[in-house]
DNA sequence: CTAAATGCAAAATCTTTGCAGCCTC
DNA sequence: GAGGCTGCAAAGATTTTGCATTTAG
């Protein structure tokens, strides 16, 4: 019996400092970050870093359910980590800056907020209007 | 003196059948539309109808605060009349369609739900679920 | 070494803009 | 008629993809 050259079946991902700083970015963040955010920060730590490589891994984590989504109602979009449990936002409409909200201050009464007939799984909600810094500020 | 040609001042807009089929379309529907579906739908009664010329109606109907923005939590961006008052939506996970609520199941607690310094002004709810049709469907 | 990951640039989307001709007023 | 409006196509903006090279394991 010959030895077959073990057929390396790699399916894993590899471990790079670029994927390590994008995480590390989005973990370390008080709140969702968007995109352009994401790849100044990287930048600093991990020069030339494309913007291509932080879509690509962004997508991955989303996949790995890593990070979600975050899609305000501006439009903006923005990644945050998973596993903070249901929660919602505050946007800041001066500095723009969103939080993280620890309370959840929807009460849905099923049929009565829709019509009879509509089944609500789940909701999403932000919060607008001032952080305490730009109220200091003003 | 002479009579010099009266300048015509005419700011006002015109009123084009594009124009007009673009707000009725917008008007008669029961929730917020998609560019796309403005898009087809205008097709039928103006064919040859341009892309460009719906988001450049969008956009005036917007600045003259006749129909409003609004973007699911998805970043599907769609148009419906403004007027409507204070009132969230509700999005069917199966269909699509997107539904006015006529209640408003959120009472925010000012500094509760944020902490101590954030102002509260104003908040976006979309609820997700199914909707009627879907349900009577599965 | 081998194959996955990166960076660059090209491609794919979606939205806006420039321009010649058309249509309101 | 004059100037706004339209349709087309080109230009922007954002995100994805192809490919040669680099790099993790």
């Amino acid at each position: 019996m010959n030895h077959p050259k073990t057929p390396r079946v790699s399916l894993g991902q590899r471990k790079t400092r670029q994927r390590d700083e994008i995480s590390e970015v989005i973990r370390s963040a008080q709140g969702p970050l968007t995109v352009q955010e994401i790849y100044e920060r990287t930048q600093q730590s991990v020069p030339g870093l494309g913007i291509a490589t932080v879509y690509r891994t962004l997508n991955l984590l989303q996949e790995a359910e890593q990070i979600q989504t975050v899609i305000l109602p501006t439009g903006e979009t923005r990644y945050e980590m998973s596993g903070l449990g249901h929660h919602h936002h505050f946007h800041c409409r001066s500095c723009n800056e969103v939080y993280d909200l620890d309370d959840c201050p929807v009460t849905v009464q099923t049929g009565a907020a829709v019509g009879e007939g509509f089944v609500v799984e789940t909701h999403e909600l932000t919060l607008y209007g001032l952080c305490p810094e730009c109220i200091e500020a003003a």
